[in-house]
DNA sequence: TATAAAAATGTTATAATATAACATATCATT
DNA sequence: AATGATATGTTATATTATAACATTTTTATA
């Protein structure tokens, strides 16, 4: 095949490690995490990051310079990402909606702009959260 | 007053830069071009921009590690923000709408989510540089 | 299946971005 | 003028990310 469609040893690793956890990495939690799977230098994280975040599976979170694993089927397709970001507990979700994109594509438009992608990251209180400072 | 509304000689230099630069600049930039008026060392830097960012008279953008002076006069008021940026000039506009941020705020509450507030990047080309691409 | 091109890895060093800690100075009110 | 809050100056260091180069593994194909 033309393009490999598994991870290699460090990407696959790097990969599980953002899988299971709950909130973003950063690059250099990721290394510490990773140090008994033989990764041992920042360049091997980096690196892996690279490919994942090129396929898709893996995002960027820019405003904390960490990184999470994607949950959305569809995320091979676009290089557009849209975040939840819970203030409290740092718990991220994804927004799925796709038409997102369009109304962006729109907004932009209306500024004389040329939409290719987006990245928003909306801040507040996930749901357990907000439960929770109400009590 | 309780609320200085004046800036003090380090933010209204750094503030000054930014206003003049068509392009968002990074701290160390700011650095180096801050040296001529006295600014030393990059704490400088960031304690002026964290004050400005804190006012509102600037904005991160958080997907370059920049800084750009605000040109929205609603800006004191909300901590969100919303850019324009091309990907081949490096320019950057600020989306002035306000309704964007009452939409997200809709799309936050369908996903059980409490907006506070969001940053959004939309990325392409602006006017001047689409022009040119289609010559 | 030999082999050449491409992709991935390993390793050391260093660049770029940002903050900690502490001393001093200035400002804003009483 | 005294006080408390804010701003500044300075040195050192933390955090995030990439450059450069050698080696190995994978993949396609001749």
């Amino acid at each position: 095949m033309s393009k490999r469609d598994n991870l290699t040893k460090n990407q696959e690793i790097v990969f599980d490690l953002l899988q299971k956890s709950k909130e973003p990495l950063g690059a250099y939690s990721i290394l510490f995490n990773t140090e008994k799977n033989g990764i041992k230098a920042p360049l091997q994280v980096y690196r892996a990051l690279d490919k994942l975040i090129e396929n898709g599976k893996v995002h960027r979170i820019e405003s904390k310079n960490s990184y999470v694993a994607c949950t959305n089927s569809d995320c091979n397709i676009t290089k557009s990402t849209s975040f939840l970001i819970c203030e409290k507990c740092d718990k991220v979700s994804e927004i799925k909606k796709n038409d997102l994109q369009i109304k962006l594509s729109e907004l932009s438009k209306h500024s004389d702009f040329t939409y290719v992608s987006h990245n928003l990251e909306i801040y507040g209180l996930c749901e357990n959260c907000a439960e929770a400072s109400q009590l």
